[in-house]
RNA sequence: GGCGCUAUGGUCAAGAGGUUAAGACGCAGCCCUCUCAAGGCUGAAUCACGGGUUCAAUUCCCGUUAGCGCUACCA
């Protein structure tokens, strides 16, 4: 045994598989010819926000794209930063934008899929076998430095300004301890971490291809970085990376671009296990402007709640409109090719990498209401109201129990302007649909009324009667307006709006302001969707009804 | 401090060594219209700055600046 061997089995006496082990257990992926492999790997330690749901889309489409395979893999190697429930709240924010993994993890927190487990905390004696194997080889070593002796190194290596601060080279006091100072220590109990010894010099340079970026060169990582940590003993992100994207097969690693720095220090130890380097994709992050500087910045979990997917499912955003959305801020040409193809699937849609911005975009919530009002607009009246329903459910108990006691009524009411070459886009979420549509219903018909100016009230009981009295709902479009028109004609409102506005003196009004007045009787608004439209589904039992409540409230 | 990424209207952005510098959202105006939501039309608004290379640079190169990120036993 030389010291190498020593040292690593007085460290982990109780690891006794070996690397080759698990490279038998984990078989190499047996795949079609340009297949990729892709995950989405977050840590349990907040809410999904856009940013993440980004990366997660890209993993996911491209790995379906390819007729690959997408997995996900939970990075929970972080224990203090850990939250309840934080796993659960990861793969329901997955479900509810129908974003499901080909392996990972399910509801119950079971692992599935051939190289299981996915969850990093349960994979441990992977990584210390094979951080055990890099101690036997000598290319790691147990560092036993506190972080007051990590502190002083830093200090001194400002002092004598040094470009490069770490823990590398001459400052690295415990790359050569001998297997008899590791005894020592142990018995000591005193904790380590695991440092990755690293092979570069402070000036070396790399080269590396970044499949969204081109070649890319920057300074090499010459810090001896901590493996293993002391009080969990589990890897940091870069350990765990080059381990399970090894094992799992991953060929295509997409993440945000934080990363990029880092990826030499990720080619080291991806060299020094002997693994093939995966292709790597840095992708924009989603920024947002910062209220309080004024200044674009990188989506945060703590600053930006609204930018939680949670929170797009609690206003009632559908599932549709957020993924029509990523796809348009995914690939920009998306958009064109949507107007060119305004009603297809758009899983017709091919995404690339090349496509994609590099710089990062703003959440543009004004964009985005539009895209879910368009995407809405073109759902069924039956789907709306489902999909209100199911939202209401949850969200807004009330509103779902009217909803479900009328229900042939809702589907008509949503219809309204719906199926027109034109369809109505007025719903942006169904968080907004109580608001716009709640009059329809007595139980939510609070009898405010918005009043016109100038409003004749002497004639409304007139008009009313007269209306009720001919109205026929067999009849189309126009010829109920005629109906309307000469009513109002009779009365003394002008037919024709041009006519009255060239003489308003001579008129109480036109015919369309015979139309606000039934308008507002029946919902209390100035504003709707088309009337007679209403009117056909009110009836006329309930236009009467809503009648004589307006020709009550006004006297 | 060191290193890196990015830089076209308010936002998302297309674009090519020579263009009237697309389009979308938003904004304004007009039209259509019984109101609204739409829809149509029009408009305001952009190549960060300074040097090169070139007949010609917003486009290529180099700086500067700005924003962002990394520089942890966070991911």
């Amino acid at each position: 045994m030389n010291n190498y061997e020593k040292i690593a089995e007085l460290l982990f006496p109780n690891i006794t598989k070996t690397p080759e082990y698990y490279e038998k257990k984990y078989a190499k992926r047996n795949l079609p010819e340009g297949a990729k492999v892709t995950r989405f790997a977050p840590s349990p330690t907040g809410y999904v926000h856009m940013g993440s749901l980004l990366t997660c889309f890209y993993d996911y489409i491209i790995a379906k794209q390819s007729h690959g395979v997408f997995f996900l893999r939970i990075e929970d190697t972080d224990l203090e930063r850990t939250i309840d429930h934080g796993v659960e709240g990861i793969v329901e924010d997955l479900a509810s934008f129908d974003i499901h993994a080909d392996e990972g993890v399910d509801e119950n927190l079971q692992s599935y899929g051939n190289y299981a487990p996915y969850i990093q905390t349960q994979r441990q004696e992977i990584y210390l076998t094979y951080a055990k194997d890099l101690v036997r080889k000598g290319l790691a070593y147990p560092c036993f430095c506190t972080k007051e002796e990590l502190q002083a190194i830093r200090q001194k290596q400002e002092e004598n300004k040094e470009v490069q601060i770490g823990y590398y080279g001459e400052y690295a006091t415990c790359r050569n301890l001998t297997p008899e100072e590791v005894e020592q220590n142990l018995k000591a109990g005193k904790p380590f971490v695991i440092r990755f010894k690293s092979p570069a010099k402070v000036g070396d340079r790399v080269h590396f291809y970044d499949v969204l970026r081109g070649e890319q060169e920057m300074a090499d990582n010459v810090n001896d970085v901590v493996i293993i940590k002391s009080k969990s003993l589990l890897p940091p992100y870069n350990f765990a990376h080059a381990i399970d994207d090894h094992l799992m097969g991953t060929t295509t690693v997409i993440r945000s671009n934080e990363w990029l720095n880092s990826v030499p220090e990720h080619m080291q130890l991806f060299r020094a296990l002997g693994f093939d380097q995966p292709e790597y994709c840095h992708v924009a992050f989603v920024q947002r402007f910062d209220q309080e500087t004024g200044q674009k910045r990188k989506i945060s979990k703590r600053k930006d709640p609204e930018t939680a997917v949670s929170y797009m499912v609690k206003a009632g955003y559908p599932t549709d409109s957020v993924m029509e959305y990523l796809y348009t801020i995914a690939n920009t040409n998306f958009e064109e090719w949507r107007i060119a193809n305004p009603n297809a699937n758009r899983e017709e849609f091919l995404i690339t990498l090349e496509k994609m911005s590099l710089s990062g975009a703003l959440f543009d919530l004004d964009k985005f209401n539009d895209v879910s009002k368009n995407v809405i607009s073109k759902m069924s009246a039956e789907k709306v109201y489902e999909l209100v329903l199911q939202w209401a459910k949850t969200y807004d108990v009330e509103w779902a129990e009217i909803l479900e006691k009328h229900r042939e009524f809702a589907i008509k009411m949503f219809a309204i302007d719906r199926y027109n070459q034109k369809p109505r886009k007025d719903i942006v979420k169904w968080e907004d649909t109580k608001n716009l549509y709640g009059y329809f219903f007595d139980e939510l018909f609070d009898g405010q009324y918005e009043m016109e100016e100038n409003m004749h009230l002497e004639d409304l009981k007139d008009i009313f009667d007269r209306y009720l009295e001919h109205f026929d709902d067999q009849v189309d479009n126009s010829q109920w307006f005629e109906m309307v028109k000469s009513i109002g004609c009779d009365l003394g409102y002008c037919p024709q709006i041009k006519e009255y506005k060239k003489n308003p003196d001579q008129y109480k009004g036109h015919c369309g302001t015979v139309c606000t007045y039934i308008r507002i009787a029946l919902t209390g608004r100035k504003n709707t969707p088309d009337l007679f439209s209403i009117c056909k589904l009110f009836g006329k039992e309930k236009m009467r009804q809503r009648m004589q409540a307006f020709l009550a409230k006004i006297k």
